[in-house]
DNA sequence: TCGATTGTCTAGCGGTGCTAGGATCGGGTC
DNA sequence: GACCCGATCCTAGCACCGCTAGACAATCGA
């Protein structure tokens, strides 16, 4: 047995191996440099492989997304833990996502841009996109308001932080004033 | 002198008519059915006539993008003068806005998604652009609230409408509620 | 009527995602 | 030790993409 437990172990770490160095194509030279066959040649395997371990092109953004969800989730949670009260709490998370989204502008697409094939906002949503949103919720939730549902204002705030980083990065606004955006958002969409 | 004029004219026309194929094949099958061969057999002529109008497909789409945003700011326009007090016109406008994207995904996608080569937020931005934005700025402004500059909430405000258009149209936000997230972003964010 | 200019097309380049089918290599069995 | 069989991988190729060089035809001015 130990002979097909170690060929699983090493299909396993060559699947990563692929989602990892898309990755790292991507951030470097943007999704459109993704091809399969420069995938293929730095991984140093024939595009056929890449094909064994994933459907095609994007369930690899899929996968890459899903790694996203995970770490924007741990990163949430650091910043909003090492915050006293409320509105720091908020702003603290703002700031977070928006530098998550600055700092992995193609994980950031993986995730909210580009299609990855993934269920969103439904049951069979993957369990880290599902993590990803509990960990906006559980610091928005309370600063929601009396009668407004907890789900529905953090939807609407993380609408409007995701407006603000696709625009700013597309370069549809000028990046000098995000702070003063971030605040105005905080101080106007929480009830603190 | 009246041949020359004639054949401008006729040169003009086909320009608007590529334009328009594509944005009609855009509307009917996504970009991604956009392609210059599907083009140029549409317009019933052959690929390279495209190139003598345009230099690529990305111009083509800033071509859609500037249509776009002349019909934006007519529609916004049009939806807050038929509004009365500013509440209701801040409401008129997002439920506008939102129904746009909704209405003309493509030319939605060629403005604030693709790549169409155009400039944003900067002296040499098109006319349309910056009137599409200031259709917005007119009824935004007057309720950005003390202190706060009225260019910035507009932004702000934009953005966060920009985020419900996007996140909605790629299932990223259940569609059921957006007249509540709607309601809940002018109620907070606007000072009535 | 002839040459030049303009307009358009055919054909082709290097690239894309993806796959069929053959080669190769390893372990298990006689 | 020889053989077979299955898993694994690669070569080669499909149809398509954006874009362009160069041939060809039509039209204009002299």
């Amino acid at each position: 047995m130990s002979l097909q437990e170690r060929k699983q172990r090493e299909r396993a770490d060559r699947a990563r191996l692929i989602v990892a160095t898309a990755r790292e194509l991507a951030e470097q030279q943007g999704w459109d440099a993704v091809t399969t066959r420069r995938l293929a040649e730095r991984i140093e395997y024939s595009q056929p492989v890449l094909y064994s371990h994933f459907r095609g092109k994007r369930e690899i953004i899929g996968a890459v997304a899903l790694e996203g969800a995970a770490e924007m989730a741990v990163a949430l949670r650091a910043a909003t833990a090492a915050a006293d009260g409320p509105r720091a709490r908020v702003v603290a998370l703002a700031r977070a996502y928006l530098e998550f989204a600055e700092r992995n502008p193609a994980v950031y697409d993986a995730m909210f841009q580009l299609d990855g094939g993934l269920a969103f906002a439904r049951e069979d949503t993957p369990e880290p996109l599902k993590d990803a949103f509990a960990a906006l919720l559980e610091s928005l939730g309370e600063v929601a308001g009396d009668g407004v549902h907890p789900g529905l204002f953090t939807e609407t705030f993380w609408a409007a932080l995701h407006g603000l980083a696709t625009l700013t990065r597309a370069g549809r606004l000028p990046p000098e004033h995000t702070g003063h955006r971030v605040e105005l958002l905080v101080d106007r969409l929480a009830v603190l």
